[in-house]
DNA sequence: GGTAATTTTTAGGCTAGACTAAATTTATTT
DNA sequence: AAATAAATTTAGTCTAGCCTAAAAATTACC
């Protein structure tokens, strides 16, 4: 049986590692959980005992396939929690992840395995990240940083990669809804901030806001 | 904000301590927690400095006003995930009480003003117990232990005192669902075991199984 | 009312998970 | 290639919650 503490780590090393499970540094462990880097050494070793990762002193950590599995079924609580938030309690997409993160450490396969079935099986969560599958499966789509599109290209908002209170009530302001469709018209050269045309609209929006929405490009 | 074992220790004293706050000894706590008397000391006087119980040494403790309130708006939360567990994905009422015993340590203000208005705000949970409202207070019924009728009376089932899975799962078994109706036909002079009368059909129970059915009296 | 039994508290220790400061290893720069 | 900078680990502390064993207070009993 995981700690809270452990499955958080194992939580954050999944996210940071990326899709090809790269290795992933103590210091952007630490940053991720608000935590220390001496804090993170300890829970790495500990962790490591357990075989869920392979930790090599000062190389940084990655999961193994246990570790992997463990990781994404945490994922997928969380993932199932956020979408009974938004469908069915009536939350917006901005408030679910603090709630989630506690919900995802309930321990209950059965609890899962009827929300899913009451949710209707969803894929998605409210955020457009994929639901891994019981067994640990992830479906990722093919997916593009609205910063990586060029002029003239149109796509389809599918993710934030960001998925902050802050950032998604920003959307919100903004009318940048999962799904609606988005064209690139101009990139300022200067700060590459581009411009947008969205429901017969314009708008402009930083690198940095475009650097943490996803697209499928169309 | 509370921990996970304050908020335990507090609920675990409004339920020993019944209707009238009577004062609560340390070692009923300790072996209704599960967990041995020193432990329960340290967390008395750390409740007692938070004013969240009255604590004199030696004399027991019991729930200040603030206290109460906070126990009742745990068990409050409680209970309201049984309900949902039971009315909205299917569960037995003799396996939700250890998944609530985690849902009820979640926080969020919001999450269980819309899970009430999701379950359309009810007033019982599902072994009959009443849900506290927000401003923590709760309803009790007039009810009767089965244990305490006389042969002829008549009752209906509303409650159970203990609401362990081994014990709702006897009751399962013998088909005494909430709501029916009891009629006591017979008392053992020798065991006090009860000869009832259920659904057209007779059964004989034990002096202890009839100690924790509440029943209100026809 | 005094002694025995019981309950409760104190004293002291343990583990998980956090931290700071110092030491060590790795990376970068010149 | 040496010196410096940065990242990481080690060493040592702290707190919350748990424990056992011993001491103190209360209760029960003759």
């Amino acid at each position: 049986m995981l700690s809270y503490t452990e499955e958080n780590h194992l939580k954050t090393i999944f996210h940071l590692s990326g899709k090809d499970s790269n290795s992933v540094t103590t210091n952007s462990i630490a940053d991720a959980l608000n935590t220390k880097a001496p804090s993170v050494t300890d829970m790495l070793k500990k962790l490591s005992e357990k075989q869920l990762i392979s930790y090599v002193k000062y190389q940084g950590s990655s999961l193994t396939d246990n570790g992997r599995k463990l990781a994404l079924n945490i994922i997928r609580k969380h993932r199932l929690w956020e979408v009974f938030l938004v469908e069915k309690l009536g939350f917006n997409w901005s408030e679910v992840h603090d709630i989630a993160e506690q919900l995802e450490h309930v321990k209950s396969d059965k609890l899962i395995k009827e929300l899913d079935k009451f949710l209707d099986y969803p894929t998605k969560d409210p955020h457009g990240d994929p639901i891994p599958n019981p067994a640990g499966f992830i479906k990722y789509s093919n997916k593009f940083l609205l910063s990586d599109l060029k002029i003239g290209d149109i796509g389809k908002f599918i993710g934030v990669k960001d998925s902050s209170s802050l950032f998604l009530k920003f959307l919100d302001k903004r009318k940048i809804a999962l799904g609606c469709t988005i064209k690139v018209l101009f990139i300022e050269e200067f700060d590459h901030s581009i411009h947008l045309g969205l429901n017969d609209t314009n708008l402009t929006i930083s690198l940095k806001s475009a650097s943490n929405i996803y697209v499928n490009k169309l």
